[in-house]
DNA sequence: TTTGATGATTCCTG
DNA sequence: CAGGAATCATCAAA
């Protein structure tokens, strides 16, 4: 991982014990402490000196210098005084605010039933998206099927990267400590530092973190553009409701213009929203008028078929008046002889 | 594969 | 804003 490369340079800047740390105001302090300046001198030079040795040297040394008595008090100067040079200045944009960014793409996720409970919004926002295509219902649920199906996928792929994201940040927190434990024998670090080295890593791994998220987003939302894009999954009306649209249309053809509540009554007869209906009879209007030769044929069947209707509706009723197609003006009606001929 | 049918969309007009 | 006209995209039969 190259950030991982990244972060351990500069794990070993920031603790590192370099001239910055061991400058003579310290060496002044401890002296003010009442300790010999003779040892304190002593042991620096010999923590500087370790970098000119080999490793085994270095390694005795190490130990001879673990097993100094001044050690404790020395370690303990030293963090305070990184704590108050060093990470002073770093910590100051420390304190970071829940990331708006990051929110969003939280919210979303969770509106889509990407992340969250198992079965929650996702088939919310499929039944939504199912709605808004329009179409029958065995034709939604075969959509709403594979639109979760889609969605199943892109939460799993998801969850899994997430899940590898975590494992990798923890190992590498646990690694990173791990070091730092190991290196706080040899050169003073205090559990504060230890502490926003991990806050660093975590920042790191959310950024990353972010950038799944928004490629998950990402893909959700093409999954729902495709999904609810009607003209590629267009699916024709079912033959009843058909005949019951061409039924309206034929027996108003001199004024083929539902009203509202005709239309809501006409889309809950047909199992089709409203603006259907009005799509519908858009069409059906403009390509009965460019071609009416050929509905003729339709529009005979429908006279023949309502007029029957309102003959037995009315036989029932004993009343004989009401003629079925009250044709006069607006759309010219077909001409037709018994036989069905113009 | 081709072609006509058809539902949806877009642009324009009154 | 509803409706007309043109067009697109897909379905389904040949």
């Amino acid at each position: 991982m190259d950030d991982q490369t990244r972060m351990m340079t500069g794990l070993t800047g920031l603790g590192g014990l370099q001239q910055a740390d061991v400058d003579p105001d310290s060496v002044r302090k401890q002296q003010s402490l009442g300790q010999p300046q003779q040892d304190i001198g002593d042991i620096l030079q010999q923590i500087m000196a370790i970098t000119d040795e080999s490793l085994d040297e270095a390694q005795a040394r190490k130990h001879a210098l673990n097993c100094h008595r001044m050690k404790p008090a020395l370690f303990s100067v030293l963090c305070e005084i990184k704590e108050k040079t060093v990470l002073s200045i770093r910590g100051v944009q420390e304190e970071d605010p829940p990331d708006p960014q990051i929110m969003r793409l939280d919210n979303m996720l969770l509106a889509e039933g990407v992340s969250g409970p198992e079965k929650g919004g996702g088939s919310a926002a499929a039944a939504a998206a199912a709605a808004a295509a329009g179409g029958s219902p065995t034709d939604s649920s075969i959509e709403h099927s594979d639109y979760r199906a889609k969605l199943a996928q892109i939460r799993q792929i998801y969850h899994s990267e997430l899940e590898k994201y975590e494992q990798a940040c923890s190992e590498f927190t646990n690694h990173v400590m791990n070091l730092l434990r190991e290196q706080s024998r040899t050169r003073p670090i205090s559990p504060k530092e230890i502490e926003r080295m991990v806050a660093i890593i975590h920042r790191k791994f959310s950024s990353i973190q972010m950038q799944l998220k928004q490629s998950t987003c990402e893909a959700v939302m093409i999954l729902r553009s495709r999904f609810l894009d009607a003209r590629r999954k267009r699916r024709n009306f079912n033959k009843q409701a058909t005949e019951v649209l061409n039924e309206y249309f034929y027996s108003h053809l001199s004024n083929p213009y539902p009203s509202e509540e005709a239309k809501e009554e006409l889309a809950k007869k047909c199992g089709i929203t409203v603006s259907q209906v009005s799509n519908w009879f858009g069409n059906k209007r403009i390509r009965y008028k460019k071609n009416i030769g050929k509905f003729q044929e339709e529009a005979n069947l429908y006279a023949v078929k309502t007029a029957v209707d309102a003959a037995n509706v009315s036989a029932q009723a004993s009343q004989a008046n009401s003629p079925a197609t009250p044709n006069s003006g607006g759309y010219p009606a077909p001409c037709y002889t018994p036989d069905g001929r113009l």
